[in-house]
RNA sequence: GGGUCGUUAGCUCAGUCUGGCAGAGCAGGGGCCUUUUAAGCCCAGGGCCACAGGUUCGAAUCCUGUACGACCCA
């Protein structure tokens, strides 16, 4: 390790300790009292008019005023801060010395004495021992802060380099106390989802990650490689088609919750790996997913903060249901005032849109301008909107609409401007799902590297029979967005995929 | 993939337009201080100005390229 003059010096105060006959970091702490739990201790003492409770707390020393012989320092845990009141009169000359030499800001440290009010108000421990419980080598960020009579914090300086707090995640956790509340709403979100589901009959289950076929999505698919087999395997871009296996085994309710992988394109939306939810239940549809997509979003949401409603940037999300509905064919036109349905091939379409002003790729599938005239509607979709009726090109494992054979039964959710899920009237019939495989094939063949590949394990499953089921997946990070309102999906990972840098 | 902007001390940032000794606050080091909370005061430090090349007597500053990032567009 190549240690900095800063790192040094710190490094240097870990050898002074070690030679007073003290470990820089030892095995064990004796705390016997959270930050929160000592306040609270002191607060009760003085309610019942008893003595000052004795406590041991433990934290990371995130400030420091030395006043010579005697010093004020506030140690941080995970539930809060509290401030160590130092004096040479407890610790004793040479102990308060060492204690002045060897401390710095960022070290985990533990503190015992009894809790006290300082003249100033402050509850502090009034300290009578301080062992170092782990030297920090390299210095934290760690801002100055005030906090005036409303609670609001104001930070100075604070460790805000975008690329290095997600390059050093763990820095910005531990100087950035916001940034570690996403990640417990994050939690609680997850958590929230997983109790509705199990408390409605839902069995969770873990379906394979390395797949010899990947499908289930319009998606291009990581590859690698398995030495002994000496075969390909794709990590998976979605859990769609295990899921549905299992609902021939005779489960009638599935979800799983992971990890999918696409080899797609960065963005404020997208990481290379991301959380899903899918749940697929059988003996109902796309409507009657509506209906428990609302059910279990607005029970996420109380669960988790409190209220239906939720701030997202300058506007108030409400969701509570029902959820808007609106045909794909209404909201495009809403949108662009293009009726998609009367130019049937991607050339008229095409021309359409570029008569509108409108980008139309060249070489894009009547099916991808349609989504691309989707995504002009998309940032309007603020409130809960479940868009159904999709066209049947590009939607390989959704049931036609009866009364419409080129459109299917599917949705798709978007809240706060962004695409949230995805749902159907899952596709059961073995003779039509091998036509439309066989359709992405030649997809494929055209150009369209996202077309989903022939998977002939799956229709052997469905040719034993799969009951009539509705399916959903929902983007666990987007949600986690809205639900912690931040614009970036980066915001909510707390390892977001960057581009490698030298050194 | 294209455009715009950014990268200067451990952190947050000036300095770049108009080329001329590398700056501030905090953090760190030495000293003073027994009720502070962005504590205060005194002293002395700390730099591959992202990287590579070019222009120039002289480049953090101007030009070209590269890397990484942010935002916008596709």
């Amino acid at each position: 390790m190549e240690l900095s003059e800063l790192e040094r010096q710190r490094a240097e105060k870990a050898a002074r300790l070690q030679e007073a006959g003290v470990a820089p970091y030892p095995h064990r702490s004796h705390r016997t009292h959270t930050t929160v739990q000592a306040i609270a201790a002191y607060e009760a003492a003085v309610a019942a008019d008893a003595a000052a409770p004795r406590v041991t707390v433990a934290g990371r020393v995130v400030s420091m005023r030395d006043m010579g012989r005697l010093m004020f320092a506030h140690i941080e845990d995970s539930s809060d801060r509290l401030q160590l009141f130092i004096r040479s009169n407890e610790l004793g000359e040479d102990a308060f010395t060492l204690a002045k030499r060897t401390i710095d800001l960022g070290d985990f440290v533990e503190a015992s004495g009894t809790m006290v009010r300082t003249r100033t108000g402050e509850i502090s421990v009034q300290t009578e021992t301080v062992v170092m419980l782990a030297k920090a080598i390299t210095p934290l960020p760690i801002p100055k802060e005030v906090e005036d009579e409303s609670g609001a914090i104001t930070r100075f300086s604070a460790f805000a380099d975008v690329e290095e707090r997600y390059r050093q995640r763990y820095a910005d956790l531990a100087v950035n106390r916001e940034v570690r509340d996403i990640f417990r709403v994050r939690s609680r979100m997850i958590t929230a989802l997983r109790a509705w589901l199990d408390n409605h009959d839902y069995l969770e289950v873990e379906t394979p990650i390395l797949q010899p076929i990947y499908g289930g999505a319009a998606a291009r698919p990581f590859t690698t490689y398995h030495n002994q087999l000496k075969q390909n395997l794709y990590l998976r871009i979605s859990f769609e088609l295990y899921l549905k296996r299992l609902l021939v085994g005779m489960y009638e309710r599935v979800y799983e919750i992971g990890r999918d992988f696409r080899n797609e394109g960065v963005s404020y939306k997208h990481n290379p790996e991301f959380t899903q939810l899918e749940f697929y239940c059988a003996y109902t549809d796309l409507f009657g997913i509506m209906e428990t997509v609302e059910q279990m979003l607005a029970y996420a949401a109380e669960a988790t903060l409190g209220s239906r409603q939720i701030t997202f940037g300058e506007n108030t999300v409400d969701l509570t249901p029902p959820f808007r509905r609106v045909t794909l064919r209404d909201a495009i036109r809403q949108a662009t005032d293009i009726d998609y349905v009367a130019f049937p091939t991607s050339d008229s379409l095409r021309q359409e849109m570029r008569q509108r002003g409108f980008n139309a790729a060249s070489d894009a599938s009547w099916g991808h301008l349609v989504d691309t005239l989707l995504g002009e509607a998309e940032p309007d979709l603020i409130q809960p909107t479940f868009v159904h009726d999709y066209p049947v090109e590009i939607s390989p494992l959704a049931k036609q609409k009866p009364d419409d054979p080129t459109h299917v039964e599917r949705f798709e959710m978007f809240i706060g401007g962004m695409e949230m899920g995805n749902a159907f009237t899952e596709l059961n019939d073995p003779f039509e799902q091998e036509q439309r495989f066989m359709q992405q094939g030649r997809a494929y063949e055209a150009g369209d590297e996202e077309a989903q590949p022939m998977d002939e394990d799956y229709l052997q499953a469905m040719m034993f029979g799969m009951p009539p089921n509705g399916g959903f997946g929902l983007g666990i990070d987007r949600l986690a967005m809205l639900f912690t309102d931040h614009r970036s999906i980066r915001d909510v990972l707390l390892y977001p995929h960057l581009r490698q840098r030298d050194q």
